[in-house]
DNA sequence: AATGGAATTAGAATTATTCTTATTCTCTCT
DNA sequence: AGAGAGAATAAGAATAATTCTAATTCCATT
C-alpha cells in the first residue's frame, strides 16, 4: 500500500458514495457526475460524453444521457436550456439563474437578492404554486478594465 | 362588387399592411402572422402548419417556419421554449415572461410589476448589459372555486 | 457460483428544425 | 403589357440532439 508518487488531477469521482440520495451510483454515474463537478462550465452531453472518455473509453454517449437523466431525476444535477441549443448540465442544486455572456459564450450562475420572492416583481395569478422556473440571461460583460 | 351574405370569421390577414417593419408582406406571411394574432394560445410551427393550410392549403411546412423566423427576425413575434419542447410563438411584444399550467398545458402571459429592475431581484455582475431574457415558469393554478 | 433485476452499449429511430434546389412570385423597368 | 432580377415559396433531403430498442454485461444477493 504506497501512495503514487504523482497522480493525475483527481476527478473528485472517488470521493462519490455508491449511493447518493437513493440512487446507486455506478460507475458510469459517478464517472459522469464527477466531470459536472470538476469542471463547472456547463457542458452538454457531448462534452460530458468526450471527458468522461477520457477517464472511461467504454462508455457511450446513451450511457451519458442515461446517467445526466437520473442525475437530473435524483435532483443532484439542473439541466440548462437556452434557446434550442443542446441541452447543458449544471451540478450546482442553490436556486440561481444562467447568464450566457455573448462575447464567450461562458455561462455563469447569478443568484437572486437574498429574500425575493416572485410576486415581487412577477404579477403571478392570484394563488398560483410556481413548481420550476428557468431564467436565462444574455449580455456583455463590461471590458474588464481591472 | 357584392358584400358577401356571411363571411367566414375573420382572421385579421386583410388587416395587415403590406408592408411592416421594412418587412415584405408576402401572402404566405400575413397568413402566418395572423394565425398568432388570432389565436394567441402559443402554437408551435406545426400547429401554425396547420391552422394556415385550413385557409392556404398549398403552404408548407418549410415556408412556415421561414415567415416565423422573418417574423422573429423582425421583432413582430417571440419565440417561446420551454425545455426542449418545440419552440412555440407569441405575437405579444410587450416585455413579459411564460407560465405554463401543468394541468392543462396552457401557457400564460406574466408581466413584470411595473418599475421593477433587473437589478432588484437578481445579483448580477458588476456593469453587466442584459441584452435579452427569457423567463419561464410552471406550476398550478388554484382549482376555480369561483 | 447461480440468479435476477438493473445498467450499459451500440446502433437504429425519432423529431424539430434547417438546408437545398427548383419553381413561382412580384416588383421595377422598359 | 412584357422581360428580367431578386426574393420567396414548396417539396423533400439533410442535420443534430435526443430517445428508444434489444442484446449484453454488471452486481448484489442468495
Amino acid at each position: 500500500m504506497s501512495t503514487p508518487a504523482v497522480h493525475l488531477p483527481s476527478r473528485h469521482s472517488d470521493e462519490i458514495p455508491s449511493e447518493l440520495k437513493g440512487l446507486r451510483m455506478t460507475k458510469q454515474r459517478k464517472e459522469v457526475y464527477s466531470v459536472l463537478l470538476d469542471q463547472r462550465d456547463h457542458p452538454t452531453a457531448q462534452d460530458v460524453f468526450m471527458r468522461s472518455k477520457e477517464r472511461m473509453p467504454s462508455i457511450s454517449l446513451a450511457t451519458v444521457y442515461n446517467c445526466l437523466e437520473v442525475l437530473v431525476g435524483h435532483e443532484l444535477v439542473k439541466q440548462v436550456n437556452f434557446d434550442r441549443s443542446p441541452t447543458r448540465y449544471c451540478p450546482n442544486l442553490e436556486e440561481h439563474v444562467h447568464f450566457q455572456d455573448e462575447k464567450t459564450g461562458e455561462i455563469h450562475d447569478v443568484i437572486f437578492k437574498s429574500g425575493v420572492k416572485l410576486e415581487d416583481f412577477l404579477e403571478l395569478p392570484q394563488g398560483v404554486e410556481i413548481r420550476e422556473l428557468e431564467l436565462t440571461l444574455k449580455g456583455i460583460l463590461p471590458s474588464s478594465t481591472t
